[in-house]
DNA sequence: CACTCTCCCTGAAAGC
DNA sequence: TGCTTTCAGGGAGAGT
């Protein structure tokens, strides 16, 4: 569910805490991806929310402090925001409760997301974050950087934008859409591409990814931003999950790699 | 090192 | 209808 717009989405839902200070701490489930450490709740309380900013599919929680909240939203984690009538539900596994009333609920059924606390100036230093490639929304995004880390390989290019130590961001259903756009065939290898495809391959992937954020992110179930609304770029999908679907007369293809399932055209996608 | 596969967990949807 | 099976958007870590 959530990859850079769903993040994106959250980050902006988010300004309601902004400058809020915590008042108290409950953790329900410690036990996520990683477990959330012991200290977090000493580190937390009492500080002051003082800047929110995103880093490829990481949230970024700055205190006043000197120290971060980092979270990873994982496959089904969800933030949302309450007030004073909030009520636990099911998967509710840590709560941050604000001195005006406010409430930051983090929820995850599968538990593949996680949470960590770090020194401000440390979050960079995190083996998770130090090994993302670019950002796929960074200005910095071009053809040449592309193109140095995937002339040689033989992995083909929807795996590609699916690894975030090459462009940091894209998950498996904007991946699928990126390369309809770019009408690239998910299955051409990295060394095969040319540098005018990567640029076409960069363009879509800007373009598919700012549209989902306008939409305010999406989802195949029932993706929501963190006052509850349902995001809706999903009724704009031209192929994921789109199995057998017209588009002309050709039609989408689903095809698994590595595991992961791929939507395609075969026709229209044919640089081969 | 680079690549591929399995697994973490729960719930929705499909299959029977 | 209800029980069982399959599959899911991410990513680490083990294995090759």
């Amino acid at each position: 569910m959530p990859e850079l717009p769903e993040v994106e989405t959250t980050v902006k839902g988010l300004s309601v805490i902004l400058n809020q200070k915590i008042s108290n701490i409950k953790i329900h489930t410690s036990k996520l991806r990683f477990k959330i450490p012991n200290n977090i709740i000493n580190i937390l309380r009492n500080s002051k929310i003082s800047n929110l900013r995103r880093i490829a599919k990481f949230i970024i929680i700055d205190l006043d402090t000197n120290y971060s909240l980092i979270i990873h939203l994982g496959m089904s984690g969800r933030l949302k925001t309450g007030d004073i009538n909030y009520k636990r539900i099911k998967h509710d596994h840590f709560v941050l409760y604000f001195l005006n009333k406010k409430i930051l609920i983090y929820h995850d059924p599968r538990k593949f997301g996680f949470i960590d606390i770090v020194k401000t100036k440390d979050v960079q230093k995190q083996k998770y974050i130090l090994s993302l490639g670019v950002d796929a929304l960074s200005p910095d995004l071009n053809a040449q950087i592309i193109f140095e880390k995937i002339s040689k390989s033989e992995v083909p290019i929807k795996q590609i934008l699916l690894n975030q130590k090459i462009i940091a961001g894209i998950g498996n259903i904007y991946a699928s859409e990126i390369l309809f756009d770019s009408k690239i065939s998910p299955l051409t290898l990295g060394k095969d591409l040319e540098i005018s495809l990567i640029m076409k391959l960069i363009k879509s992937t800007k373009k598919i990814l700012n549209k989902a954020i306008k939409y305010g992110g999406s989802s195949i179930r029932d993706y929501r931003s963190t006052d509850g609304t349902l995001g809706n770029f999903q009724s704009s999908f031209k192929v994921y999950n789109k199995e057998g679907k017209k588009i002309g007369k050709d039609k989408v293809k689903k095809i698994v790699q590595y595991g992961r399932s791929t939507f395609y055209c075969p026709k229209l996608q044919n640089n081969k």
